[in-house]
DNA sequence: ACTCTAACAGCAGACGGG
DNA sequence: GCCCGTCC
DNA sequence: ACTTGCTGTTAGAG
């Protein structure tokens, strides 16, 4: 997932466009989150040793709970509104490199099996993590946890990162927070990065302005999108010995795919077979994504406390002293902050003289 | 020398007690 | 502060 | 029906 060395080439070349900021000053705002990514994290991380992780009394895993719960919290007692979106159905153009993924998860499949039959304990360590998929009961678990938490969650009908992206475009949260630089190919207007690591390490949030990242790299959105696809996106592949360097060269020297695979020399460069670049492009500019306001519905609600020990405490084994704790906590984060910014920040947007067009990328 | 790419290794949560 | 075990 | 990605580092091609 991603866009390879897009950070590099930003930092390099559009160093402008990324400010560094402090958790703290998200208080009160409303921030997307791709939920699969967070909880295929969880599953790898929360709670592992070896092929040992949380689990129920069914035996049933309970890490990316553990994680999720955790890790709400904190984003509430920190006065931020998250909204969750799941991932729907997976675009046509990513299935090769679905298969891919597939393909190596196999393979660790054995090398884990070999591991183990030879007791190396840095092997099954390392195997077992290769190995972790997050299923559909993975996203099930957490949205009821998040519902009961009283934290939106929104089903995306295709890529979780593009509905995030959306959100933001149409002013329905203030920023996108995700790991993943496809947050801006997408066109989120604003993305943080790290927001969810300054505890454990020291790093800052970083955040992004599109608009600034255009502007600095002196490119339309259209031609940032030709340089992410060039960079090497999921979608298809890119041609080799072209990383992000030379692409943003080429861009700026030719303006756009067509004209750089008119000019550009192909007995040094090999052009791949049936090259899907377009389509991967259309899949940037209008990915598939809800825009009915009643699906889009965000409200942030009071924990429902009987829900919340029915599942966490009876169903999946966790201390009710601990959960009882959270919720308090919860609840505590929740008085504190619902008097936190809001309409000063948030203005109305109803501006019909001016024609909500793809390309507006602007920020307040 | 310099630039860039590919290939490979190592890392990823949150919390609290000592 | 860090280190390290625990969370389920 | 299918899921790692990132950030170093280093070696080597052009």
């Amino acid at each position: 997932m991603g866009i390879k060395g897009l950070t590099k080439l930003l930092a390099d070349n559009a160093p402008k466009a990324m400010k560094e900021q402090k958790f703290e000053s998200y208080f009160g705002r409303k921030i997307a989150i791709d939920a699969s990514m967070s909880i295929y994290q969880f599953l790898i991380v929360v709670g592992r040793s070896g092929t040992e992780m949380l689990t129920n009394e069914a035996g049933e895993v309970t890490s990316h709970l553990q994680g999720m719960f955790t890790r709400t919290i904190r984003l509430l007692e920190a006065g931020i509104k998250p909204v969750y979106v799941f991932d729907g159905q997976p675009p046509d153009l990513k299935k090769q490199e679905l298969a891919k993924r597939y393909s190596k998860r196999a393979d660790a499949t054995e090398d884990l099996q070999q591991a183990m039959e030879a007791g190396n304990k840095e092997d099954i360590e390392k195997f077992s993590k290769r190995t972790v998929k997050v299923t559909k009961q993975h996203n099930e678990d957490c949205k009821r946890l998040l519902r009961l938490m009283g934290v939106p969650v929104i089903e995306a009908p295709s890529e979780a990162e593009a509905q995030c992206a959306a959100l933001c475009k149409s002013r329905k949260v203030y920023a996108v927070a995700s790991e993943d630089m496809d947050s801006l190919t997408f066109g989120a207007p604003r993305f943080l990065r790290h927001l969810m690591d300054p505890s454990s390490r020291k790093v800052p949030v970083m955040e992004f302005e599109v608009s600034k990242v255009l502007e600095e790299l002196n490119l339309t959105m259209d031609q940032f999108i030709d340089l992410c696809i060039l960079s090497g996106c999921d979608y298809c592949d890119s041609i080799r010995g072209i990383g992000g360097q030379t692409a943003l060269k080429l861009i700026r020297q030719h303006g756009s795919i067509e004209h750089i695979l008119q000019n550009i020399n192909k007995e040094r460069y090999s052009i791949p077979d049936d090259w899907p670049y377009q389509e991967a492009r259309r899949l940037f500019q209008e990915p598939l994504v809800c825009t009915d306001d009643e699906q889009l519905e965000m409200k942030w609600s009071a924990p429902d406390d009987e829900g919340l020990i029915t599942f966490l405490v009876n169903e999946n084994g966790f201390n009710s002293d601990r959960v009882t704790k959270a919720i308090e906590k919860i609840k505590a984060a929740k008085n504190k902050s619902s008097q936190g910014r809001l309409e000063s920040f948030f203005k109305p947007v109803g501006n019909t003289s001016m024609p909500i067009k793809r390309k507006a990328y602007w920020l307040p």
